[in-house]
DNA sequence: ACCTGAACACCGTTCAAGT
DNA sequence: ACCTGAACACCGTTCAAGT
């Protein structure tokens, strides 16, 4: 069965609407000699290529040398630019595994498990994170992670309304955390913990508050800081929750 | 007084270092005749041409065009295209005056209005968001807003590790909730509310947990949404604050 | 001294010409 | 039939030449 099937026949895909088509793989025999172009390798290169020179950087140009091609052929195996880096997003989201979240005691660890799962993800490729942004993942990878999640929390009971939104919140709180600590100012890869070294040289006479609170941010790991912030946002979940 | 005063001599800025050189209103006499080309109307129109046709389709070629200028011109005013957008991030960052928070009665009045008057912004200008997550906001108005809501934060007792972070949780939450649902997709501006069909129109066999909980979420309307999000947000910081 | 047309080195995308 | 070199219409940025 094709993954094609998953879906109501002419279903508009947000983002690209051949999604599937050119899903790793999909592809007939791959030409012996040289490394095939089949669409998964592909993809897998440009993730490096994104991961070892930033997006900024990473154009059709560079990824076609990097294959040995030309820029024509990419646009046999994909639509555009765009639909290669939505499956490079969707290859990020395929890393961690998610098939043990319905193993877990509660919702909360359900939660607690799915934002520590995608935090290491996301810090592993800091800058595929503006692309994750782009658009909603609905590839594969992306529908499973949060097939796993929605599934696993409505075992656990918590009404499918919640359910949806902590997913939401759980993915943005990610995400937004792991974008301003390890984001795209990583073209300069000093810039992350000079933040707050920035915050704390402000005049004090002018931005007390900042100054002040700048002192203290400093002293905490950013692990830590993130394991904070998640515990909060899973306590606010929790007190909207029934019989509690 | 000019405003790099503000901070201490050399300190380096994430993102660009001459922030407050080109501030608006900064030059000298206007030409007369013609709309002059203060860096204060270069960002006005920038952020109008960016609000009209997107991020995508916004140019320096088009900026120029619009001006009645050529790009070069734009050179004398800016650095680089990136420190344009900056500026745009920091106008939109200013529209909500923030300088009442501190007659709130509580911080969980200051971090929900903070979050609402955000919130209003950004679905004002859904297409500087993806320039707002590019860096973080260290503009003049950006500084003000932290200073301000951190301040009345503070003055309510809250401990400044707290404060600090659920400054940044609120904000995230208001950028990704913001991001999803009047993102970028607007390119194709009926996208938004098809998501949640999107969902629902998935296989159930194959997305019971996606298509069940998709059933519920489109009954809400997007403001109700962005309101429970939040509430749970800071009931959660609610709970790690002091005598509760 | 100040400004900017025109060029430079790219980019994503297309298609006619090759095999 | 399949592939792709070379072109097209852009882009951000620079600088020599103008005033």
């Amino acid at each position: 069965m094709t993954a094609s099937s998953d879906m109501r026949d002419d279903a508009l895909v947000p983002g690209s609407p051949a999604w599937w088509a050119a899903r790793p793989g999909a592809h007939g025999t791959p030409r012996r000699g040289r490394p095939s172009l089949d669409p998964g390798h592909i993809v897998k290169t440009a993730l490096r290529l994104i991961d070892e020179r930033g997006v900024q950087d990473f154009s059709l140009r560079t990824l076609a040398d990097e294959l040995g091609s030309g820029t024509a052929t990419l646009y046999r195996h994909f639509a555009n630019k765009d639909e290669i880096l939505a499956h490079v997003v969707d290859r990020v989201l395929g890393e961690p595994d998610l098939g043990d979240l319905d193993t877990l005691g509660t919702w909360q660890e359900t939660l607690t498990t799915m934002g520590h799962r995608l935090y290491e993800v996301l810090r592993r490729h800091p800058a595929v994170i503006p692309s994750l942004m782009a658009q909603i993942p609905v590839g594969p990878n992306g529908l499973a992670q949060r097939e796993h999640v929605l599934r696993a929390l409505l075992g656990h009971g918590l009404p499918a309304g919640l359910a949806a939104r902590a997913f939401t919140a759980v993915g943005h709180y990610a995400i937004g955390f792991t974008l301003q600590q390890h984001g795209p100012a990583a073209a300069d890869p000093a810039a992350a913990p000079q933040l707050a070294t920035f915050y704390r040289n402000l005049n004090p006479g002018s931005f007390p508050a900042i100054t002040h609170t700048a002192d203290v941010l400093t002293s905490v790991p950013l692990d830590e800081e993130f394991h904070f912030g998640l515990d909060c946002l899973i306590s606010g979940i929790e007190r909207h929750a029934p019989h509690d």
